[in-house]
DNA sequence: GATAAAATATGACATTAATCAGCTAATTTT
DNA sequence: AAAATTAGCTGATTAATGTCATATTTTATC
């Protein structure tokens, strides 16, 4: 549920008037890692990867958006600089940009909106410690079926089961946090074990129980 | 910087007339993963660790607080469960509880007061993508020197250099997220490296920056 | 202060996963 | 359509780190 849900007319309407929109062809850049920013980013359609460039200066996905969704808040709020870079993974991404006094005077406003902000980050914090905890103690072949998982709920499965999003296997392996030949290596046994079908991009989740088993999950 | 210091004075003594404290020692229980919370906990004196316990079983520390650091917030603002347990890991740790409508009332009430709320989420939201990516690019010992380091800024040095918490082997091991073993190991390395000393529990950092340069931590 | 228990230390070994190399298939560019 | 680039795949090897066994030291308990 966006947060923007929580507007009034009106206050959806100031918005209108004040946001600019952008389009995104696949791999352009939305904003980069370390700079400032002056406002946060709607995603109206397409979807974005989130990621930070390690010491070694390889990309680690930290999450994704889609349509409805916000980036940007993080920086925004803390008023640090972005810990991340955000580039569209589809093309004919389109992105608003609202400017930063529209939020925070719609902050202050409205209570509603205000929460809505404060259950956003919370929860997003909550995320980001299973994910930790899964990263230090879980090993590659668990966090790579959990990580179709995850992607399943985020951008769920059309009729025949495909995971809603097409990403390379090196983008796979910048999520689990490990090497693309593993990945690769992994796919084709879940593939052997009848757990997903793969062609090209396209992973088809055929026995979620399954994959829930092997990414040792229980909640 | 402490959330509260957004309070006015009557607002201080609001709080002081409504929590209830609590003395802890070492070992002793906050809360507990997967209850609820109704309120927060403020740190009066003293440390504690908070955890995750990962599907095998075993804890995985996700930060720490010390006195006047809040913890629980997450789950209160969320309206989730707690998504970590807090345990004492000093004697006589003091600890506050503030219900939840007194913290409600006084977001709402104070945009100062809930702007530091946002402010301290964001920000914790970016040190959780900052390990997110450590522990899912960086080998073992960079992440052991980069814990050293952290765990000097959140608990400082004294005169002697010595980090101002004592851990246990096996907690370093699970906030780095490796075998005991290997914490064993990597820290006589350090300390024949002249990078620290260790007796007992007791860390002194000597050369800080050859830890850093361990840690490949450039910003 | 003796005994038990827990924490720390060390070595040998097993396992996981990364790296490297080479090869094939699929896209993109010219 | 050919050439070039990128992505995907596979096998062999190496390196990192976990596990297990055992010893030693420290701390807690009686």
């Amino acid at each position: 549920m966006s947060v923007f849900c929580a507007l009034s007319n009106e206050q959806v309407e100031e918005i209108d008037n004040s946001k600019g929109c952008n389009f995104y062809n696949k791999g352009q850049v939305v904003f980069h890692e370390g700079n400032r920013t002056n406002g946060i980013y709607c995603i109206n359609k397409g979807k974005v990867k989130l990621f930070q460039i390690g010491s070694e200066g390889k990309e680690q996905i930290i999450r994704f958006a889609k349509a409805g969704d916000v980036v940007g808040y993080r920086a925004l709020l803390s008023e640090e600089p972005l810990s991340a870079s955000a580039t569209a993974i589809e093309d004919d991404t389109t992105i608003c940009f609202i400017p930063r006094d529209q939020i925070f005077s719609m902050i202050a406003q409205n209570p509603n909106f205000n929460f809505k902000f404060l259950k956003m980050l919370s929860h997003e914090l909550g995320e980001a410690a299973k994910i930790i905890t899964d990263l230090a103690q879980k090993p590659v072949r668990e966090r790579l079926a959990e990580t179709l998982l995850i992607l399943k709920d985020t951008f769920e499965l059309d009729e025949e089961k495909n995971i809603q999003v097409k990403l390379s296997r090196e983008e796979l392996a910048n999520i689990v946090g490990t090497a693309t030949e593993s990945v690769i290596r992994l796919l084709s046994e879940f593939k052997k074990d009848k757990l997903i079908a793969v062609e090209g991009r396209n992973i088809k989740l055929l026995n979620i129980p399954g994959l829930t088993r092997v990414a040792n999950v229980f909640e």
